[in-house]
DNA sequence: TACAGTTGGGTCAACGCTGACGTGATCGTC
DNA sequence: GACGATCACGTCAGCGTTGACCCAACTGTA
C-alpha cells in the first residue's frame, strides 16, 4: 500500500540507490544491462520518484504558480490554456489560484506559492499592487505580470500590444466616418493604455477626445456607461469599449432605447472573446492572442528561474476584426 | 538572498527548531512569552515554511488535482470557481491539468500529479478510462470522479442529477404541446443518461423516441446533427440537445434554414452556460449549479483523503431554466 | 610492467521539517 | 517535605532524494 521508493527498486534490482537514481535522472555511467535491469525492476514495483524529496535537494519543483483575477474572466480559458500547454512541453505543472481582485488575497496565495516552492509565478496582479510584487520579487520570487507593465527591473512582464489595439479600433471608427466617438472605460484605472490610445488617436484627427464614460467592465456597467454616456451627449455615432464585456452590455442598452447598432450607434469591443460572434449583431472588436501570451509568460517563467535572468518585456500583436457592430 | 529555516528563526529567537515548529503549526506547550518572541523573529527573517520537506515527513501535501478535459469548455470556470473557493477554504492548493480528452495524457498527468503527492484528485475522466481509474485508486490515490458513475467502490463521484434535468427537459416541451420531439446528442458516448432520460419520457408519454441524430458537442457538430434531423424527420418540432453548444449550433442551422424558433422548432439546451442569455432569442435551458458541484467534489476529496473513507455519490440538483427558445 | 585514465558503480551527508521521546523545573497534594 | 503530575521546552532520527566524493576493476600505453 505504500508508495516504493528508490530504496525498493534498489533493492528489487540488487544495486544501491544512487545507481536507481541515475537511471531515474537519465545520468550516464552504468551498463546497458544494468540499466535495462533497474527499468524493469521501477515497472515492476510501480516506482513513481518522490517530487518532494527531490526538490528538497535540488531546490526546484518544476511548477509554476498562475494567479489570475478570476476564472469566470472570459480573458480567463485560452490564456490558462496556452500556459498549459507551453508548461506541458516544457515539463512543469501548474499551480492555479484566484484573487477576486482582493490585494489580501494575492498576498496570501504569493505566500503559499512561495512556501509550495514554485519556480515562478505568472501573475495578473491585482490593480495597486506593484509595491508588493517589487517586494517579493527582491526576496527572491521569479516573477512575470501579465497585461500590466513590470513593477520593477527584476520582473518580467508580457502584454498583448493594447495601445495598438485601442488605436487600431478608434481610427477604425474615423476611417467609417464618425465623428463624434465615446469611449466606455474602466473605473478600476486598468485602462490607461487604451484610453490614452484613444485620446490620442482623436486628437490627431483634430476631434474631440472627452466623450469618455466610465463603470465597473460588466455587462451592467456597459449599459450604465453607455446610458451616461448617450444622455449626456446625444450625438453620439459611435463608441469604443474598454472590453467585449462592457460592449455586449452596450449593445443591451442601445437596443433596448430603440437604437439601431450600427445605424444610430456603431460598438466596437476589445478581447475577441468567444461570445462576440453569437450575439446578434456580431460584435466588431480587437482579437487578442491569448494563448500566445500565456505560451510567452511560461517561456519567460522559466528563463527566470533558470538563469535568473530577466527577459525583456514582450508585446504580443493585436487584430482588429470587424464584424457588424461597425 | 537564500530562504530562512526553522534554523534561523530558532537562532534568532534563542530557541530550539523544534519549538518553532510548535509555534508555526499552532500547537501548545509553550509560554505566551517564547510565542511571541518566536513570531516576532518569523516576521523579521521573513520565514516561510517550506512544504516541500514538511511533506516529506507528514506524508500530507495539502494539494489537490483538478484533471478537466479542455479549460475552454463552458463547463470549466464556474466548475473551477467552485473548487478553488473550497480549497480555499480547507486550506488546500490546486494543481491544474487539461486532458484534451486524451487518455495517454490522462495517464501521464495522473502519474505526474501521484508523483507530486497530490492527497487527491478531482477528475472529469476521459471517455472509456475507467480500468485505469480503477488501477490508481488501488494503488491509493485518492481519487473523485465528476459528471461520471464511480467506475470503482473506492472512488468517489459527483454530478449533476443529469437524468432528471434531461427528462425535465424533455417533459416541458410535451407540455408545450410537441409531439415529434428529436434529441441532438453527442456521438462521444458520454451522453447514457441524457438519452436514457430522453427516450423513457416520450416512451411514457406513448411517443416516438427515435429521433436521435449524434454529433461532437460543438458549435458544428449541433448544426450538423439538426440538419440531419431535421432533413430526414421534416415533420420534428422540437428539438433536446447535448449541450448549450450544439443547442446554439442548432439554432443557427434553424434560422439559417429560414426556420423560425420557436414557432417552427423548438430548442432546449443543457448546461446553462453564460452566453445562454445574450443570444437571439435567449435560449431555453436546464441550469447546472457547476460551482457546488466543484464545492462537493473538494469536500469528497478532502475527507477520502484524510479518512479514506469513500463518500456516497452526491447528485446535484438541476433546474430548467425557461426562455425564449421553447 | 607500471601507471594513468576510464568505466561502473558505491558511500555518506544533507536538504528542512516533524514524530517520538527525554528532561529539568515548577506545582499541587497529603 | 516527599512525590507524582504537569509544563516548557530540547534531542534525535528519519522522511526520499541527490551532490560530492570515493573506489575497484579494467583498458590502453610507454
Amino acid at each position: 500500500m505504500k508508495k516504493p521508493t528508490l530504496h525498493d527498486v534498489a533493492t528489487a534490482a540488487g544495486v544501491s540507490t544512487r545507481t536507481v537514481s541515475r537511471v531515474v535522472n537519465g545520468e550516464s555511467g552504468m551498463s546497458e544491462a544494468t540499466r535495462e535491469r533497474i527499468r524493469a525492476a521501477i515497472k515492476d514495483v510501480g516506482y513513481l520518484p518522490n517530487l518532494a524529496a527531490r526538490s528538497l535537494v535540488t531546490r526546484k519543483t518544476k511548477t509554476i504558480g498562475l494567479v489570475v483575477g478570476e476564472l469566470t474572466d472570459p480573458f480567463f480559458p485560452e490564456l490558462a490554456d496556452g500556459v498549459m500547454r507551453a508548461a506541458r512541453r516544457r515539463d512543469h505543472t501548474i499551480l492555479l489560484s484566484a484573487t477576486s481582485d482582493d490585494a489580501n488575497l494575492q498576498t496570501e496565495i504569493l505566500e503559499r506559492m512561495a512556501s509550495q516552492g514554485v519556480d515562478a509565478v505568472i501573475i495578473f496582479p491585482v490593480f495597486g499592487t506593484e509595491p508588493i510584487l517589487r517586494d517579493l520579487a527582491e526576496g527572491g520570487l521569479a516573477i512575470v505580470v501579465v497585461d500590466a507593465e513590470a513593477p520593477a527591473p527584476t520582473i518580467a512582464s508580457v502584454a498583448s500590444d493594447i495601445r495598438a489595439g485601442a488605436a487600431l479600433a478608434t481610427a477604425h471608427l474615423l476611417e467609417r466616418g464618425h465623428r463624434r466617438v465615446g469611449m466606455l472605460s474602466n473605473v478600476r484605472s486598468h485602462s490607461r493604455w487604451r484610453e490614452g490610445a484613444f485620446v490620442s488617436t482623436l486628437e490627431a484627427a483634430g476631434l474631440d477626445s472627452s466623450l469618455i464614460a466610465r463603470a465597473a467592465p460588466t455587462l451592467e456597467g456597459g449599459r450604465r456607461a453607455a446610458d451616461e454616456l448617450i444622455s449626456k451627449h446625444p450625438s453620439t455615432t459611435a463608441v469604443f469599449a474598454y472590453n467585449d464585456v462592457m460592449a455586449i452590455g452596450a449593445l443591451q442598452y442601445l437596443q433596448g432605447s430603440g437604437r439601431i447598432v450600427p445605424g444610430d450607434v456603431a460598438v466596437v469591443g476589445f478581447d475577441d472573446i468567444p461570445m462576440t460572434e453569437l450575439i446578434t449583431p456580431p460584435l466588431s472588436t480587437v482579437r487578442l492572442d491569448r494563448e500566445r501570451v500565456g505560451v510567452e509568460a511560461v517561456r519567460m517563467a522559466v528563463a527566470l528561474a533558470s538563469d535568473g535572468a530577466v527577459p525583456d518585456p514582450v508585446a504580443i500583436p493585436v487584430e482588429l476584426v470587424v464584424r457588424h457592430t461597425t
